[in-house]
RNA sequence: GUGGUUGUAGCUCAGCUGGUUAGAGCGCUGGAUUGUGGUUCCAGAGGUCGCCGGUUCGAACCCGGUCUUCCACCCCA
């Protein structure tokens, strides 16, 4: 009996088609990381279930894929629990591992256990996977790959604009125009609850103002209330609803509203440098947007918030988002450090680039030269050019048996190959190949000690 | 986690108010073309109709469950 086999949902399987199209994209991600002087580590797939637990909010903690403890799981459990059922209560007993939820907190979790061989600043990149027990949907998996870059122990502003030139780079080099970096501050967040009244419901004030593109100003002031948050409070954000436009325009105007909160001025006064620091650098593909309803992001931020947006032809959340988090490392007893970090979403940014047919035709190619097999003594003396052109660096492949051409034609059509090399009889006989031009169906041929001619044509 | 949606050949999809033998295009295999692919022509193979159960004389079609897909919330990359 065979069973039918499947895939666990929101996980995929990669294609060589599609790994080479996200190589092409980690490539690029990759290249750039290093020359903003980013250094790679990896963390395991799994952390313990306590250093994951209570990270991430509520919502998180429901979204991490615990790990059954092996053998005998249900030992630490009492009788009396057993007879009443109540999973929450026995989850941290069954399960002392957890799959990782994001790149962020096991990095500080690295960074704490590292600190006496870590020079500082120090800045790490990762590309690794991550899990989430989310409900799939486009763009949305279970397991999904995250492409995270965070300085740790450096302060000012500096950093921030650093990273922004990096999201532009990366998105430069990919040809994606017309991408937008959404950025806030969590200081001018907190000011504006403050100077309004709403200082105790931060977290429900910002949830509720974030969904203002989304589901307008009546609908997010009726959150607002519903939340708790009073009347009076909800009548003074009112000026908030209005802002938008050029980023200078809209700081002025906070300045005004946040001019009695210590806190909000210095958001505002970052922001400030931000903007004008990233102006004067300029950007290649993408546009800064001061967008004062973002909230979203992890409760660790506490300075500056990045979102990136695709296009707006595109139908896709958001593609990178990043930070600033002071006391990163604090949960893990290491007190005093500051991180700042952004993350590209490589699964979205997939999607997006499939979308707007913008990965390269090169990347189907896989092969080079492709030889035909004409039996045993011709395979014999094709296989010494293959792999002459191998020790050349060029990517060469021989049909492993002498089967019709028509069939070893089709397969070399196939695999993409732009140059079909023959030796058969005759030509084994003469001492020559021939090279056919697959895209225009032209030939050539080749005395055999010429391959190297061949060969560097090729490497042109 | 809540509500909804989808599933028919390798792929994209038809399939009438339930009716007996489930179709098309593309792809695949073979041939026209025993030293030439991408074009053309001919022939052929390929489906427990996601899975389990129920209703019915009879189910791809109706009902329940389950898995999967996608959508809206929630949240997020």
């Amino acid at each position: 009996m065979s069973q039918k086999p499947s895939i666990p949902k929101g996980t995929r399987d990669f294609s060589p088609a599609e790994v080479a199209r996200r190589n092409y994209i980690t490539g690029i991600i990759r290249g750039q990381f290093e020359r903003f002087g980013f250094q790679p580590i990896e963390t395991p797939s799994f952390e313990q279930y306590d250093t994951l637990m209570g990270k991430y909010g509520e919502e998180g903690d429901r979204l991490i894929f615990k790990i059954l403890n092996s053998g005998d799981f249900v030992k630490n459990l009492e009788p009396a629990d057993l007879a009443a059922p109540d999973a929450q209560k026995w989850t941290p007993q069954l399960c002392e591992k957890a799959l990782r939820y994001d790149l962020t907190v096991p990095f500080a979790r690295y960074v704490v256990m590292h600190q006496n061989e870590i020079d500082f600043p120090f800045k790490r990149y990762q590309i690794q996977p991550v899990w989430r027990a989310d409900r799939p949907q486009r763009g949305r998996f279970r397991e999904f790959w995250q492409c995270d870059a965070d300085v740790v122990g450096a302060g000012g502003i500096v950093q921030e604009l650093e990273l922004v030139q990096l999201y532009d780079r990366v998105f430069y080099e990919l040809d994606l125009k017309g991408v937008t970096i959404k950025i806030n501050h969590r200081k001018i967040l907190s000011g504006i609850a403050e100077v309004i009244g709403a200082g105790e419901q931060l977290v429900d004030f910002t949830v509720a103002l974030d969904k203002l593109d989304k589901i307008g100003r009546e609908k997010v002031e009726a959150e607002m209330l519903q939340k708790g948050i009073p009347q009076a409070a909800v009548a003074k954000a009112a000026p908030l609803f209005e802002l938008g436009g050029a980023a200078q325009g809209q700081l002025d105007q906070l300045k005004e509203l946040l001019k009695d909160s210590k806190t909000g001025m210095e958001g505002l006064a970052e922001l400030e440098e931000l903007f004008t620091e990233s102006s004067k650098l300029g950007l290649k593909a993408s546009a800064c947007q001061l967008q004062i309803t973002l909230a979203r992001g992890l409760n660790y931020y506490t300075g500056v918030i990045l979102e990136v947006a695709a296009p707006e032809s595109i139908s896709m959340g958001s593609i990178g988002g990043g930070g600033r988090y002071d006391d990163l490392t604090g949960i893990f007893g290491l007190q005093g450090l500051s991180g700042v970090g952004i993350s590209f979403g490589l699964d979205r940014i997939y999607l997006v680039l499939e979308q707007l047919g913008l990965f390269p035709d090169q990347l189907d190619q896989n092969l080079d030269v492709f030889c035909i097999n004409f039996g045993p003594a011709e395979a014999r003396d094709a296989l010494r050019l293959v792999m002459g052109l191998r020790d050349r660096g060029l990517r060469a492949d021989l049909y492993p048996e002498a089967a019709k051409l028509q069939k070893q034609f089709k397969y070399a059509d196939k695999r993409g190959a732009p140059y079909v090399v023959l030796i058969g009889e005759e030509e084994l006989a003469n001492g020559t190949f021939i090279v056919k031009n697959m895209e225009e169906g032209s030939q050539q041929t080749y005395k055999r000690e010429d391959w190297v001619v061949f060969a560097r044509s090729l490497q042109t």
